[in-house]
DNA sequence: AGCTGCGTAATGCGTTTAAC
DNA sequence: GTTAAACGCATTACGCAGCT
């Protein structure tokens, strides 16, 4: 590598592309480019560059220069490359790519895409280096020793040199002696399968501490995050007028590489809380989930209508069948289950508005209900209304609940009180949505899932209230949910299936069992008035 | 209400450096 | 030689985003 052509070329660049500095031509950094490439070629070669501290070791041991984070191994990542130079600096690697000096990957391999999901971390990720989108217009404001190598005692650069400053002189023989060439590959390619190896068994460890079915599904969905319709997603994402907030396309298909590739990679497998499972499917944006294949046929998924309120409903009107849900795993004083189940079924008892709820959110769709109601303008704004009201304590969103109160009687008021702090306390306490949740897995996980995985159906995934699955499994799916709500005594809710064609067109289906059993009630009565 | 993620800024600590 | 500033790196906090 020879200074003088690199600085030709860029400067070549410079008048081809009159790219936008915040210099307006940003010649006068071009020692910054400079600079910033020598670190690079440092950091790849894992030449010294630092003074004595080189000989650190970080706290996983490695004695690297580059090391893991969060993003897994960043020796050329965004990250690294941020923390090290600012964002400014990122638009230069446009110029090293189109000089070959670094070699930027596409998005995704299409080779690669297609996995057996036999090793449930896959091949070791091999391509790095996305191409980048400077976001911010930071300086940098650190930087490196350069020309002093590690346990020497000579002068490295004098302070001056360093990157807020004038910096990057050339030496006596006209070029950097801390140029080399990048070679990126297989390096990489071993320390990134060191580290996912390490990964894999913290991972499966941990992992053994939970219910086998909860494994399970942490497997499935190891498995689903590496059958990504990549094509179709990408294609998606071009067409698709209205971005997904302010999420830019090329991020989504970034991130979802990242989370085949096992780069991202996050798992609660029972959340202390409500005891739900979380993983990236749970999270992932819910367009994009369609995109997760379970084994390259059309997707599927069963979720519950407002589930939450539906299972409300329940603690309300059936305390005892809720009751062995709520004690089944033991994690939940019995004195506080009943204290909460007798509470709202005396307020079921006294209140026919509440008794009114419980029939109406089974029957049809409350939120939008609510909305009509109340001449809101539409059903998202009568769910937030109702997300607000009902996971409050006394105090809060006393204007939402004065809103439902002509509707719903002392509904919110029974439940605030269980959600603020119990009498001589100040913690609040959120009985309702801690019940809610727990209710709704030990039936969505323990029942349902369980079921589903007595019966060898899979892989499925489980996101707190809906099931995501394939077609030819949707009708297990459905007997499954249905089993496991009757086996509780509890009235099987209303849920939609959603469902793909050939063509990709979807298909949404409302199935509703308590409407049905209505008016099955309503027809016997009919027929008894009119013997 | 809970759980995740990312991005940025601030902070802490031990080390290194520049300036005196 | 001493001292204050600067630095590398880890951690933390916060606000934004997403999901149910």
């Amino acid at each position: 590598m020879n200074e003088a052509t690199f600085r030709q070329q860029f400067q070549r660049w410079i008048a081809a592309e009159q790219p936008t500095f915040e210099t307006g031509k940003g010649a006068f950094l071009e020692d910054e480019c400079l600079h910033l490439f020598s670190t690079l070629a440092l950091t790849a070669g894992l030449t010294i560059y630092r003074s004595k501290r080189s000989a650190d070791t970080f706290k996983d041991g490695s004695k690297a220069v580059t090391k893991q984070t969060a993003l897994g191994y960043t020796g050329l990542s965004r990250d690294n490359l941020r923390q090290q130079f600012g964002n400014g600096y990122a638009k230069y690697i446009e110029f090293l790519r189109t000089h070959n000096y670094l070699q930027v990957y596409e998005f995704y391999d299409k080779e690669g895409l297609i996995s057996t999901g036999d090793d449930l971390f896959g091949v070791a990720p091999v391509k790095r280096n996305y191409s980048y989108k400077a976001k911010g217009h930071k300086k940098a404001n650190t930087g490196s020793y350069i020309g002093k190598n590690s346990s020497s005692s000579e002068q490295g650069m004098p302070k001056h040199y360093r990157l807020h400053n004038d910096h990057a002189l050339p030496t006596e023989n006209g070029s950097f002696d801390v140029l080399y060439s990048v070679e990126m590959g297989p390096k990489y390619s071993h320390k990134a399968h060191r580290y996912y190896t390490k990964l894999k068994d913290q991972t499966l460890a941990r992992r053994a501490g939970f219910p086998k079915h909860r494994q399970v599904l942490a497997e499935y969905v190891d498995t689903l995050v590496r059958n990504v319709d990549f094509e179709d997603m990408e294609a998606w994402l071009r067409t698709t007028t209205d971005q997904m907030q302010d999420m830019p396309p090329v991020w989504s298909l970034y991130y979802v590489d990242l989370l085949r590739q096992g780069i991202i990679q996050y798992e609660n497998l029972s959340c202390g809380f409500g005891h739900r499972l979380h993983t990236p499917l749970t999270n992932i944006a819910t367009e994009l989930r369609r995109f997760f294949k379970v084994d390259g046929s059309p997707v599927a998924s069963l979720d519950i209508r407002c589930s939450q309120f539906v299972l409300a409903s329940y603690l309300f009107e059936y305390p005892e069948q809720c009751y062995q849900l709520l004690t089944a795993d033991g994690d939940m004083p019995t004195a506080t289950v009943s204290y909460v189940l007798d509470t709202l079924h005396a307020a079921y008892n006294a209140d026919p508005k509440i008794r009114q709820y419980c029939h109406d959110v089974r029957t049809q769709d409350l939120y939008a209900h609510t909305a009509a109601e109340l001449g809101l303008s539409d059903r998202g704004t009568g769910k937030n209304l109702w997300f607000g009201a009902f996971f409050s304590m006394p105090g809060e969103f006393e204007h939402t609940k004065q809103k439902l109160r002509p509707l719903y009687g002392t509904l919110l008021d029974v439940t605030s009180a269980l959600n603020g702090p119990g009498e001589g306390d100040t913690e609040k306490r959120n009985l309702m949505p801690m019940m809610l949740q727990r209710l709704e897995q030990q039936l969505i996980i323990e029942g349902v899932a369980a079921r589903l995985l007595d019966a060898g159906i899979g892989p499925f995934a489980t996101i707190h209230d809906s099931i995501h699955t394939n077609a030819t499994s949707v009708d297990a799916v459905i007997s499954a949910l249905q089993a496991t709500y009757t086996d509780a005594g509890l009235p099987v809710p209303t849920f939609k299936v959603e469902t793909e064609d050939e063509q990709g067109a979807f298909i949404k289906q409302l199935i509703e069992p308590a409407a049905a059993l209505v008016a099955v009630q309503a027809s016997i009565e009919v027929i008894v008035a009119n013997p």
